[in-house]
DNA sequence: ACCTGAACACCGTTCAAGT
DNA sequence: ACCTGAACACCGTTCAAGT
C-alpha cells in the first residue's frame, strides 16, 4: 500500500471551491490558509503553488467566483436586465460568507467582462445609457442582498435557525426590480 | 521628570477613533490590535481593559460606528426619507475601510436604534409601510456606497489619484433617490 | 511539477504583576 | 482602575529540500 497522497490532485477550482465552503459556513474569519490545506488534505504550503500571491489572491478569486455571472440575452432590455439581477443575487445569497468581498473589491477578471457583457446586451437592446443602468442594477442588487443577508441573522451568535428564505425578501426584490425598471426607462 | 505616561488617557472613543483611521488609510486588514495600540502609544493589552471583547468588540464598534444616524423630521416624509439616506451616504463614503462590516453584520446597538427612528419618523409622517420601507431605502444607500467606492477603484494598487469627488456618482445616487422615493408611496 | 518541513515575523488573547 | 511583560497558540509566507 502506498501511503496517503492527496486523493485528488490540488487544483486552482478546488481550492476555491473548499474555502467558499469554509467562508459560508465558519465565517470568513475562520478562513486560514492552513485551515484550507487540512480541508484540501494538504499542508497549506502546498496551496500557494496553484495561488502564487497567497491569501491575497485567494480572497480575489472568491470575490470574482461569486459576482461573474452569465445571461442569454431575452426579448427586451427588461427581461434582460430582470434575468442579470436574479441570477446575481442569487449568487451572492448562497454565499453570505464573502458577501463583503463581493460588494467591496473593485471588479477584476472575469467580474469586469461580466459587466461589459451586461452593458453591452443592454445598450444592443436599444437602452441610452446602459452604463448608468449597470450602475444602478448593481447598486439595486448589491443593496437588495446586504439588507436581506444581515436580518437573516447571519454571522451571528445564533446560527441555530437560519436558512428559511425569507419570503419577504423575495417580494421586496421583485417589487423593487419592477420599480427600478419602470424608472430608467424614463 | 517623570516617564512619558499616555499623554491622554485612554478611552473607547479615542481607541475607535483611531482604529477607523487606520482602517480607512490603510486597509482592514492591516488593523491589528498591536498596530492600533502603537497608534494610541499603549501595549496592545491596555485596549482590552476598554474593549472587553477584544477585537471582535472592535470591529462591532466600527460598524455600529458608521451605521448610525440622526435625523430631525422633516416637512414631508419623502424629505425626511432624503435626509436620512443623504447622511447615511456621507458618513459610509467617508469610512471606505469599513464599509464591509457596514454592509455585513446584523443591525445592534445605536443602529439597530437608528433603524426604529427612522422607522417611527416616517410612519408618524403617515408612510403606510414604514418598515419595508425602511428596507428598501437602506438597501438603496448600501448599493449605491458599494458601487461608488468599488469604482473608486479604493482597495487597490493605485492608492495615488484617489480621494476626488466622483459627481456621477453624485447624480446618479439623487436621480435613484427621487425615482425611489416615487416608487415607495405607489 | 507538485508537495513538505522547518523557519521567521507577526497576530489575538490570557493572566499575573506592577503602579 | 489602568496599564505592562511574558507567555501561548495560531497565523501568512519564504525557501530549501524531497519525490
Amino acid at each position: 500500500m502506498p501511503a496517503k497522497r492527496p486523493p485528488v490532485p490540488l487544483s486552482r477550482e478546488r481550492i476555491i471551491e473548499t474555502a467558499l465552503h469554509i467562508a459560508d459556513t465558519q465565517g470568513l474569519r475562520r478562513l486560514t490558509m492552513r485551515r484550507l490545506g487540512d480541508a484540501l488534505q494538504v499542508e497549506a504550503m502546498a496551496i500557494y503553488h496553484h495561488l502564487p500571491r497567497g491569501k491575497e489572491a485567494l480572497m480575489d478569486a472568491l470575490a470574482e467566483h461569486v459576482t461573474a455571472v452569465h445571461v442569454e440575452p431575452a426579448a427586451s432590455w427588461q427581461d434582460t436586465a430582470r434575468a442579470w439581477c436574479r441570477a446575481s443575487r442569487e449568487l451572492l445569497r448562497d454565499h453570505p460568507g464573502v458577501l463583503a468581498l463581493a460588494l467591496t473589491k473593485p471588479p477584476k477578471g472575469a467580474t469586469a467582462i461580466s459587466i461589459r457583457e451586461q452593458t453591452d446586451q443592454l445598450a444592443e437592446a436599444g437602452l441610452p445609457d446602459a452604463a448608468e443602468a449597470v450602475r444602478a442594477l448593481r447598486a439595486f442588487v448589491f443593496g437588495s442582498v446586504a439588507v436581506e443577508v444581515q436580518q437573516s441573522g447571519w454571522a451571528d451568535p445564533e446560527v441555530d435557525e437560519w436558512v428559511r428564505r425569507d419570503e419577504r425578501a423575495d417580494a421586496d426584490f421583485e417589487r423593487g426590480l419592477d420599480a427600478l425598471l419602470r424608472g430608467l426607462r424614463a
